[in-house]
RNA sequence: UCCUCAGUAGCUCAAUGGUAGAGCAUUCGGCUGUUAACCGAAGGGUUGUAGGUUCGAGUCCUACCUGAGGAGCCA
C-alpha cells in the first residue's frame, strides 16, 4: 500500500524519522530506514531514505528524483504506470530541497550518480517547498556574496559537503595523532585577562561591572604552565584575532591546536610537527578521497607530503628570496609571494627556522651561537598556502624573561604568573600552533578559508 | 587602514549617451532513461543610494553604501 500523507504536526515526531514500526508514509513494517552512505550494502533490498530533494528531472510518465540525506545523492527512479497516481504526481511536483521519505528497492545501475538506484515503492512528502519562495541556491553558478548570505544553505550543496567532511577529518586525525603520543588534552581560556603578545590587535569584552576581558589570540602561555603540569600537552579550540586583514587566508575566528612539551627543544619541534602533517595528509588521503574527487582535488599533490621535509634557516631563504628578484632585506619578514616563491623548489611543506628575534615574539629562546636570532619555526604549505605551522623554543631562564618583557613594554604584573613558571622548576620547553583552517583549504585546494568553517567569521561578515 | 575592481529581474550576466535583454529559477503545456535533461509559452525591473552634467544617463562626473581581490599583519 502506498500513500501520501502531509504530517499530523508542525515537526517530525520521532516516530516518523527513525522508527520502522509504523506505517505512516505507507512503507511496510519490516522495512529498514538507512543511509545513501549505505545504500550499495543494500542492494537488492528494499529500503526507506529520508532527505531532501537535491534535484529533479522528469520526461512525460517517469521521473528521476535525486534524493540527498547528508551521507550522499541517490537516483530515485518513479515510473508512472507503476505508482498510484496521488504518489506519482506528487514525487513529479516536489521542489528543489523539499524534505521527503522513498521507499523501494535498491538496484545497481551504472547511469546514476553514485552508481546505485532507487525503484519508488511509495512516498511521502515531509514539505514542499513553496514555489512562491523557491529554494535561493539553484544548480547553477552563483557569486560569492549570495552563497555567503546564504551559508546556511549553501551547506547543503556538495562541494560545501566535502569541504566541511576533509575539515571533520583533519581535526579527528590531530586528536587521535596527539592522543596516542602521550599527549594530555588541557584546554585554555577563551576569556583572557590580557594579550599572550603585546603585538596583534584583541577583541574587547564586557566581563560584568567595568571589567574588560579579551578573547583569546593563543592559548600557548597556558599552555606552558600546563607542559610545566602535565609534561606534554596539547590545547585545541577557536582563536581570535581582531587584525583588519582582507585576504583568501584570514578569518577572525579560526581554530588552532597548540602543542606544548617540557624537557623539549627547537628540533623537537621539527619533529613532531613534520610527523604531524605527514600523519594527517595521511588520513585525509586514505579516508576522504571521495570528497577530495568532488573537489577537484589533484591528488598527487597530497601523496607527495612526505617525510623528510626541506629544513632552511631563515639566513638561506631570504638569500634564496633575493636569488629570485624578491626585494626582501635580512631582518624583515616574508610576505606571501615570498611564501609562494619559498615554496615552489618542492613538493612538500618547507621548515624555515632561526628568525632574527626583533620580528619574534617576546618569549623566544634565544640561539645559543648567534643571539639575534630566535629559535622559532614557521612551517610553510606548498601551493601558496601560506604558514600552517608556527612555533619555537621558549625562554627558561627568568631574568631573560623578565629582561625581554621590558624590552616589550609589557605589563610586569599580568605576567607574574607566567613568570612563576621560571621560578619553579624551569625547563627548557617548546611547542607549535597550527592553524586548521589553512590546512584544510591546503588539503581540499580551496581558493579560500572561508569554506573550510561552516560558519567563517571575517574582517566584514560576521553573518549569518 | 591603504590600493584596485564591481553593483542591472530571485540567481549569473548582456545592453556605441538614444524603446531594459538573455540563460537559469518559477508557473502552464509536451516528452518512459534523464545526467546542471530537452522543446514550446507566460509572469517577473525605482539599473546600490543621493546629487550633478546633458535635449536625453544603466552608460559620463562627485560623494556615500555594499561586496570582491590584493597589500600590510598573522595561523
Amino acid at each position: 500500500m502506498s500513500t501520501i500523507r502531509s504530517p499530523k504536526r508542525n515537526g517530525p515526531s520521532m516516530n516518523w524519522l527513525r522508527s520502522s514500526m509504523n506505517n505512516e508514509t505507507g512503507a511496510a513494517p519490516s522495512v529498514p530506514v538507512i543511509t545513501i552512505a549505505e545504500a550499495a550494502r543494500h542492494a537488492g533490498e528494499t529500503v526507506r531514505l529520508n532527505g531532501w530533494l537535491y534535484n529533479l528531472r522528469k520526461s512525460g510518465k517517469i521521473v528521476f528524483p535525486i534524493i540527498r540525506d547528508g551521507s550522499g545523492l541517490m537516483q530515485c527512479v518513479a515510473v508512472k504506470s507503476n505508482l498510484p497516481e496521488d504518489v506519482f504526481e506528487a514525487l513529479k511536483g516536489l521542489t528543489q530541497e523539499s524534505s521527503f521519505t522513498v521507499t523501494g528497492k535498491i538496484r545497481a545501475e551504472q547511469r546514476a550518480i553514485g552508481g546505485y538506484e532507487l525503484d519508488v515503492e511509495s512516498a511521502a512528502i515531509f514539505q514542499r517547498v513553496p514555489e512562491d519562495r523557491p529554494y535561493p541556491i539553484t544548480p547553477k553558478e552563483h557569486g560569492v556574496d549570495f552563497l555567503m548570505d546564504h551559508r546556511h544553505l549553501w551547506l547543503r550543496s556538495r562541494r560545501q559537503h566535502a569541504a566541511i567532511r576533509v575539515r571533520h577529518e583533519v581535526i579527528k586525525a590531530i586528536r587521535d595523532y596527539f592522543d596516542s603520543h602521550g599527549f594530555t588534552l588541557v584546554d585554555t581560556p577563551i576569556f583572557t585577562p590580557a594579550a599572550c603578545e603585546g603585538t596583534t590587535t584583541l577583541f574587547e569584552v564586557d566581563y560584568f561591572e567595568d571589567e574588560k576581558v579579551y578573547l583569546t589570540q593563543s592559548g600557548q602561555l597556558y599552555n606552558e604552565a600546563n607542559a610545566m603540569a602535565f609534561g606534554n600537552v596539547y590545547c585545541f579550540g577557536p582563536t581570535f584575532r581582531a587584525e583588519k586583514s582582507k585576504t583568501r587566508r584570514h578569518l577572525t575566528e579560526f581554530w588552532m591546536v597548540e602543542p606544548e612539551m617540557a624537557y623539549a627543544d627547537l628540533e623537537d619541534v621539527k619533529r613532531v610537527a613534520e610527523e604531524l602533517i605527514v600523519y594527517i595528509v595521511g588520513r585525509v588521503l586514505e579516508n576522504r578521497r571521495e570528497e577530495l574527487k568532488t573537489l577537484e582535488r589533484d591528488i598527487s599533490k597530497l601523496e607527495s607530503v612526505k617525510a623528510p621535509f626541506p629544513r632552511i634557516s631563515y639566513d638561506e631563504a631570504v638569500k634564496n628570496l633575493q636569488g629570485k628578484g624578491s626585494e626582501i632585506q635580512w631582518g624583515g619578514d616574508f610576505g606571501n609571494t615570498d611564501e609562494t616563491l619559498l615554496t615552489e623548489d618542492w613538493d612538500r611543506p618547507v621548515i624555515i627556522d632561526r628568525y632574527p628575534t626583533e620580528i619574534k615574539g617576546f618569549y623566544f629562546q634565544p640561539d645559543a651561537v648567534r643571539p639575534e636570532l630566535a629559535l622559532g619555526v614557521d612551517i610553510i604549505a606548498p601551493e601558496g598556502y601560506g604558514e600552517i605551522v608556527g612555533g619555537g623554543q621558549r625562554i627558561h631562564d627568568l631574568q631573560l624573561l623578565e629582561k625581554r618583557l621590558e624590552e616589550h613594554h609589557l605589563p610586569r604584573e599580568a605576567f607574574e604568573w607566567y613568570l612563576d613558571l621560571r621560578r619553579f622548576g624551569s625547563v627548557p620547553h617548546a611547542g607549535f600552533g597550527m592553524g586548521v583552517e589553512r590546512f584544510v583549504a591546503w588539503m581540499c585546494g580551496l581558493e579560500h578559508v572561508r569554506e573550510t568553517i561552516a560558519y567563517p567569521r571575517m574582517l566584514y561578515r560576521t553573518r549569518p
